[in-house]
DNA sequence: TTTTTACGTCAACCATGTTGACTTACTTTC
DNA sequence: GAAAGTAAGTCAACATGGTTGACGTAAAAA
């Protein structure tokens, strides 16, 4: 009974790491996503909108379309969070000047507002925990998210482990936060 | 407009590695849980439903009282799906030797079938993920999740970069997965 | 004996997801 | 120029899983 841990049967060892890992997931997500749930209930909306403000302001000019395809949600589910938003002059829609069947959506002033107190808490919860973790340790992080997201989406994030470059991402007023921008689903 | 990257604003590349990160544990979180759903579908369960049969798999005769606390939810929410589980026969309530208002909640053969159909694929996506990233990445991604986690929970982890102990964690009955045993809260 | 605790239940409501069917406006293709 | 395809929106019905509030029962603790 005494040796248990250094004979331990390595399979065991593992089950118990991916476990460990799988509920610090939940339990980081979970707490990730109180701080805005919290305010934004303070204003009637909710996690749903929040997102949506959220790829917004990081794409600014972004279509509907493109939008429902990382939230991967349907356009219905959507539209009731969006036309709310619209309706509250948090994000405005314009059409395209290409393709003039498209909406594109951008935030108002009080929508950058709202985006950035709701992000300045969840940045202050990653920033502290890179602060205490340590540079090498974030590289880490990143890589192993980085493994975890599903094939299509995780080639938009630099895991390179140099310092992060700018405006590659944002080249050519692409998109950020999403691979859609030219290439096929 | 050459020189952007070596002159940048280091705040701004904070801002940039910070949004970086917080899109990624969405799109990870995002995946994490998309297997999972899948099947429970197939068989008219929820996600609520694998939390509570995930919490009871990992902490067998956990009290009612305990599981709400780890899930943050309401007993009225918890409620419906759990007599449902019970209906259904994946979990088991038997009241407390010491305390007998107590339902202690066990799954039952069903329920550990199912818990492991559900859990493997998920052990499979963070497997796959730490084996890309090697094992010092492993430990930097707990160390920042650490982190992100709240106070209260965290500590639950160990998150000291040896090879993982075992029994610890499971001495004299008590539980994983929350910090509750023994805290108040 | 009284009070507190653990658990459960009924009822109403809300947020956010789904499917399916249909419309409108615009672009693309033949 | 007509037909087909696409971007976006709308209406309706429904499911899941959260919430609050009120109330009940049994057992433990004071």
């Amino acid at each position: 009974m005494v040796d248990v841990k250094s004979v331990a049967n390595p399979l065991f060892l593992r089950e118990e790491e991916l476990r460990q890992a799988i509920e610090m997931l939940f339990f980081a997500y979970r707490d990730f996503t109180g701080g805005p749930d919290g305010m934004l209930a303070e204003i009637g909306l909710g996690r749903a909108h929040h997102r949506v403000i959220y790829f917004v302001g990081r794409n600014p000019g972004i279509t509907v379309s493109e939008l429902l395809k990382i939230l991967r949600i349907t356009k219905q589910s959507l539209s009731r969070v969006l036309s709310h938003l619209v309706e509250e002059e948090y994000i405005t829609q314009t059409p395209g000047e290409r393709d003039r069947r498209q909406r594109l959506l951008t935030l108002t002033v009080k929508g950058v507002e709202l985006e950035r107190r709701l992000t300045a808490d969840q940045r202050e919860r990653i920033a502290d925990a890179f602060r205490k973790a340590g540079a090498d340790a974030v590289q880490g992080f990143k890589l192993v998210l980085h493994g975890i997201i599903d094939a299509p989406d995780r080639d938009q994030f630099d895991v390179s482990g140099g310092p992060t470059h700018l405006p590659a991402a944002r080249s050519g007023g692409k998109l950020v936060g999403s691979k859609i921008a030219g290439g096929k689903r």
